[in-house]
RNA sequence: GGCGUCGUGGCCAAGUGGUAAGGCAAGGGUCUGCAAAACCCUCAUUCACGGGUUCAAAUCCCGUCGACGCCUCCA
């Protein structure tokens, strides 16, 4: 029974989705405007471990992510540049989808642009109107009535009073209330802009989502996500605008990752503390950004440091070892015997609790350290058994229930490869060094290791021979 | 000031009533010519602090202190 945190209600419920076996999934994507830092990729692997553990329980999963691409600082950016700001958007959503693609993170099924939805966000605008929860103001704009909504405020919490205490209030706007937002914004002189009933302008920031909704997943879905970061006023007013036009529950559930810490603060644009997604995999790979959000709580602040980030390299390599191949089939020692009857079924049911403890954890709102820690248990196993002559037809149904695992988890786990040739070259100098191992000319033995670590190899002798890898 | 999340060993962190998972680091060991990897052992009488409820609390309640997020664009 998977059980998940619901931010609206404060509670971790059972999940059950609205049609049987489907699970409708909208996250909030980015504003394309520069590239996409760590943070960005915390929020993208948290909902991209969401999704393909829903899809190893069996459901089929609508995961819709919508790129802003029309907004203020888009505009701004474009305006610096001198460049068509949907040009430039468009530069930017390609570069997030080969960021994502590098952190092996699925496809959403649908990738909706504002720009492509401007129809049914006037039509979404117009029917609030209609429906009295929303206005036009003379110069242009249209607002949302936040006093026309009495739940407004449910799901951050908050009450209307409460909010105007702290609220800035914004000079010169055309509000009926203060907390009043921006549906539709009437376009400055030379700003690009769609033809609407209120005369040029552009979508506010919120409705863009509500509608897209609609587009993609219809009136109701089952999760809502994205940064604990939105929750208010982005998803209040998601709320607002969905629920005022539809008159129905809008999200079942709705799923909010933490922020990702550097050095105490929240990464964010606006700070300027921000590590690239490129630049963190210049140096580290995709699989230790996953693992150190693994290793967190999704919805917990996630500390982004040397520390955590050698921690979480450790801990790939250690799940790496539980892959690598049986010593007996490399050794091409004769008689090898295996495992006896008795280990080989306590191999086996190491797999079986290995893979119940993971889904227990799994099901447990995505516990992914619990999911983690139980392929820690099974490669201690694996490994053992390993040093303990299992066969390559021994390992294999454990190794083959790692490998489930550790995919569900969208982990790789890939040693590096060489070329045929660099593979060719190293096989030559190994055999060079065992000829001289065998002669205990240590000293040549030890330069050709170096010789070998220069290349990046990494060697390892055992009784059964000398194996090696690349990294 | 308001709303919310949270405070577990040197570090990351699981655990929401029944007596502290896992990983990193550290120390010891097996293996090895040495190394590397793997494996084994050690490493919190205690869960921010102070009260309370209970046969029993890290887990529930009250209070205090502290951190972080939101209240303005933000994953």
């Amino acid at each position: 029974m998977l059980k998940i945190y619901n931010t609206l209600t404060r509670k971790t419920e059972e999940f059950q989705t609205l049609e049987p076996n489907l699970v409708k999934m909208y996250v909030c994507g980015v504003t394309v405007y520069n590239d996409a830092h760590v943070g960005h990729a915390m929020s993208a692997l948290v909902f991209d471990i969401i999704r393909r553990y829903l899809e190893y329980r069996g459901y089929t999963v609508r995961h819709v992510m919508n790129y802003t691409d029309v907004d203020d600082k888009i505009i701004n950016r474009a305006k610096q540049l001198g460049e068509d700001p949907l040009k430039l958007s468009a530069r930017y959503i390609a570069d997030y989808a080969a960021d994502l693609k590098s952190l092996n993170v699925l496809p959403a099924t649908a990738n909706p642009q504002v720009s492509q939805t401007m129809p049914l966000i006037i039509e979404f605008i117009q029917g609030l109107i209609q429906k009295g929860h929303a206005y036009a103001a003379a110069n242009g704009d249209v607002y949302f009535s936040v006093t026309s909504d009495d739940d407004y405020g449910r799901l951050s919490g908050r009450k209307l009073d409460d909010m105007q205490a702290g609220a800035r209030i914004e000079i010169g706007e055309a509000k009926t209330h203060p907390m009043d937002f921006a549906l539709w914004k009437a376009a400055k002189e030379g700003e690009i802009s769609w033809d609407s009933p209120w005369g040029k302008g552009r979508p506010g920031w919120h409705i863009e989502c509500s509608a897209m909704n609609l587009a993609e997943l219809g009136e109701q879905i089952d999760i809502h996500g994205g940064g604990n970061d939105l929750i208010f006023p982005h998803h209040e007013n998601e709320i607002a605008q969905s629920e005022c036009y539809t008159g129905k529950e809008f999200s079942r559930y709705w799923v909010h990752n933490g922020m990702l810490q550097l050095g105490g603060e929240k990464m964010s644009k606006s700070l300027g503390n921000i590590i690239s997604i490129k630049e963190f995999l210049s140096k580290r790979s995709a699989d230790v950004m996953r693992m150190l959000v693994l290793n967190g709580t999704y919805r917990a602040p996630l500390m982004f440091n040397d520390d955590t980030l050698d921690a979480a390299e450790k801990n790939v390599e250690r799940l790496k070892s539980a892959l690598r191949p049986a010593r007996a089939s490399l050794s091409e020692v004769e008689g090898t015997k295996g495992l006896s009857a008795e280990s080989l079924s306590a191999l086996a049911s190491a797999a079986d609790s290995a893979k119940a403890n993971f889904t227990e954890a799994m099901d447990s709102d995505f516990n992914t350290a619990g999911a983690v820690a139980a392929l820690f248990e099974l490669s201690k196993f694996i490994n053992t058994a390993r040093d303990n002559g299992a066969t390559a037809e021994q390992l294999s149904p454990a190794q083959a229930t790692f490998s489930e695992l550790a995919a569900v988890l969208g982990l790789k786990l890939e040693e590096k490869q060489g070329s045929s040739e660099q593979d060719a070259q190293v096989n030559a100098l190994i055999a060079e060094r065992n000829e001289a191992r065998k002669q205990k000319q240590w000293k040549r033995s030890d330069e050709i290791r170096d010789q070998l670590k220069e290349m990046g190899v990494t060697i390892e002798d055992s009784k059964d021979g000398t194996t090696w890898r690349w990294g």
